[in-house]
DNA sequence: CGACTTTATCGAACCGGTTCGATCATCATC
DNA sequence: GATGATGATCGAACCGGTTCGATAAAGTCG
């Protein structure tokens, strides 16, 4: 591999000089940039990053943070940052916390012993200790999906709130008032506000929320299928489930087709969030979902902006939220 | 940030001694050594990575390339791969080439550039230029999934003449003569071998193969799709398909369902490779599964091998070929 | 006790860049 | 023609570690 010292030896330049050349052209005259580039094509040099980055402080790469990359959720949304940083002339490293903190940590110092540029982070946890490790971290980011109570930083994310209330106002126009709701953990931001609006809908059109209809299915699918089991062999049944997340209500389908139910003759089913492949599933679940690709355009622009703008550092944090979009499909029956 | 220096002032000792203490502590007297530690956790010191990567010229990091993160099959890989890794103090960077060339070459040249330890790869191409990049490649490396002619390094995947036999052998056990077949791209290994296994089975058996009932799905949701519709306007169609994997099976569920043909009743459908929430697809989908836990800790240990034992890179390459699973579903009917 | 090996530690060079202040030639200004 | 501003280039210090050869002290052996 050649260095910058072979560059400057065969341009009769100093190392300097080299430097200069590639980092502002324009403070170096042209005929010596002219003899520079064409050394460094010569010898078919390239700067090492590593050197690059020790030397300045920071790397031209951006971390990418989540719980889980195989979501298509967060790859629609990393797909996005990826393109918009490869435009802007940065690389993002993914990482996949599993949904771990404690790993979660160690990606994310890891990632800043590189020196990263920026951060995008889906964070994995709430509460004082993780908040206060996240305000520590003092390279650019932007949260994403889950707002943290707490932490003080961009943050882009969707209208949970209005997904759970759009869903459960669905049902009512329908004719349902039993209606089940299979939540996601409580101290999870979506899953909250969620479950907000779906009682806050409830309570404005006047029908009581069995507590019985409400069951914890943890946002996970084994969680979520014993949840919709219990909902399912209870004698006063609901009409209508609704799932906080995709894989609760996935499960809940699941639970309802090996009891022998049908769905949506038996019993309807809408969910939040979207799941690949989700026009083979019988029967066609009508849900809310977020609009991935303009959350990950609002990420990447965002952090870049941090990145790249000098002032930006003393911008406050701003906060996104979009509203989710409605997808009817043929798992809710007009009762 | 406490570097070395501060260490070594405060331990009393010069600076090569405090890097001594670290990478081989065996060699520093017992005094000494402990001094170096309390020094350095009173100051909090952790040497940085990057400087030790531009110094010894490799990290301990790991570059894992495939063409789609989100994909469940390079997952399981990625997970395996992970913990492995973790465990032998590696740290996994995940790129998503987007199944581009161009661009995981940039990737693969930027990982290197970054000084990783070992490269896991699933090559995205073919072909004389492909191939001498790859082969160009110094780093340790494990290929994956795609078997590539030419590519002499340590292979990792599955039997795919096996996987499209199997699963031609079990329709035609059911009775089954008119099977289609929604094949993948031929220039990629694992196309060719699972037509290669339905043709060859099909010969065995002495049913002769319909050219019309052998449609290209590239491997893609919406190649697939076009493939199966071209199967189903035929007058004379098909008694079953049989899908090359799992993107163009489940868009051929689709098109049967949205033409108003049952599976299995009017056409029995089987696939290869498993997808999300296939239990939850009406009918169950009969498939052939790639063990990927097995063939993720393969990968990992492999590649371990060749980055911390010295003299592994003598050792030639060796393909590793594991048999997929037979996974019946309730989407082939008896005829 | 002198010669030889071993052990602990150190200084300096190095990895491959960046950056800042200094230098010097050139040119405009009065 | 002295003064000052401008522009191009350079040397040296620096980023934060590793590594190798040198050195001095301690241990081994006949």
């Amino acid at each position: 591999m050649a260095t910058i010292r072979d560059v400057a030896k065969i341009a009769e330049v100093s190392v300097s000089t080299v430097s200069l050349a590639f980092s502002s052209p324009g403070r170096v005259s042209p005929r010596t940039l002219e003899k520079i580039r064409a050394a460094a094509s010569a010898v078919g040099y390239v700067a090492d990053p590593l050197a690059q980055s020790l030397a300045r402080g920071r790397s031209r790469m951006i971390g990418f943070v989540v719980g889980n990359v195989g979501n298509p959720f967060f790859g629609d949304i990393r797909r996005e940052l990826e393109n918009y940083a490869l435009e802007h002339e940065h690389f993002v490293l993914i990482t996949d916390s599993s949904g771990k903190t404690d790993r979660e940590r160690d990606l994310i110092e890891h990632l800043i012993g590189l020196k990263i540029a920026g951060l995008a982070l889906a964070p994995s946890s709430f509460g004082p200790d993780y908040v206060k490790f996240v305000e520590s971290i003092k390279v650019p980011m932007v949260c994403f999906d889950q707002k943290v109570a707490g932490i003080e930083r961009d943050f882009v994310g969707s209208d949970n709130f209005l997904a759970g209330a759009m869903l459960t106002e669905h049902l009512l126009q329908l004719g349902h008032r039993r209606i089940a709701f299979i939540a996601g953990p409580q101290h999870m931001n979506t899953a909250s506000e969620r479950y907000r609006g779906f009682v806050e809908t409830m309570a404005s059109a006047g029908v009581e929320v069995n507590p019985n209809y409400v069951v914890d299915g943890q946002f996970t699918r084994s969680a979520g299928y014993e949840a919709a089991m219990r909902l399912l062999i209870q004698p006063d049944r609901p009409t209508a489930i609704l799932g906080a997340n995709n894989a609760v209500a996935l499960a809940a389908l699941q639970a309802m087709q090996e009891l022998g139910f049908s769905c949506p003759d038996d019993i309807s089913l809408a969910m939040i969030d979207n799941v690949q492949w989700s026009s083979v599933i019988t029967p066609r679940i009508t849900m809310v979902v977020q609009d991935t690709l303009q959350l990950g355009n609002i990420i990447a622009r965002r952090l870049l902006h941090r990145i790249t703008d000098p002032n930006a550092n003393s911008e406050p944090p701003q906060d996104f939220v979009l509203a989710p979009k409605f997808v009817p499909g043929n798992s809710c029956r007009r009762l």
